[in-house]
DNA sequence: CGCATACATTGATGATTATCAATGTTGGGG
DNA sequence: CCCCAACATTGATAATCATCAATGTATGCG
């Protein structure tokens, strides 16, 4: 698994839409299709939501395995592929490791609905 | 299998979020992960791009297999998960049938996003 | 140093899923 | 009525994925 950001993290392909988008090439839509991929879960759409609706912001790993009926190894599993995603960050302080959604990422992917 | 909507015909949730919405419901969760699971392929995607890039509005299934590297009946096995996603619409004309975007699914969908 | 806590990683297993080959169905033409 | 064309459905198979138990890693505390 290479560390790769699925959702571009500043050049927005999104002002720069060719106007005519004729299609979606191959490899297109593989990339788009991670970041979807990455919301096709039941669980992970509630850990996104609870991170989001968290007023600090943000939520430690603790506070996500409580709400989702799941064991604490299958939660960081699903938050990892969240972060390769582009949808949240992780920030480690401590023993405790803080997740956050990436501010603009929820946005951005909506316009990948936009830009197909 | 049940055919039901899965993007909600007309009565949008969207417009009656209880604004402080605390966080996501499992049952909630799992309707939403429906639309995205059908988005999470990349063929998929590129078949919802061929339909919306297509001048008619509608495409059918002979217009669908070529650009795809597929089988016919692996198309029309994505063309019915789309169909049952809420995101595209049958028409059957004679012995042809026409694959149309649903009016207003894709911005639908993107408001998911905006709801979590 | 030694131990406990918070989280990540690994390995294994059962469940989905994408795909194709084969077959079924329906509509139009001769 | 028979055949062909367009599409759908079925059944089988390989790949992907979600989950958990067990283990690894790093941090703070005494």
């Amino acid at each position: 698994m290479s560390a790769l950001p699925v959702l571009e993290p500043a050049t927005d392909e999104t002002c720069c839409a060719p106007a005519g988008t004729p299609a979606l090439g191959a490899e297109e839509a593989k990339q788009k299709a991670l970041v979807f991929k990455a919301l096709a879960d039941p669980n992970r759409l509630r850990l996104l939501s609870i991170v989001k609706a968290d007023a600090s912001g943000e939520s430690c790993v603790c506070d996500l395995t409580g709400p989702l009926d799941l064991g604490q190894p299958t939660v960081s599993h699903h938050l990892k592929i969240l972060v390769e995603a582009g949808l949240l960050h992780r920030e480690k302080r401590g023993t405790w490791a803080y997740y956050s959604l990436v501010p603009g990422a929820l946005e951005q992917t909506a316009g990948l609905l936009a830009t197909l």
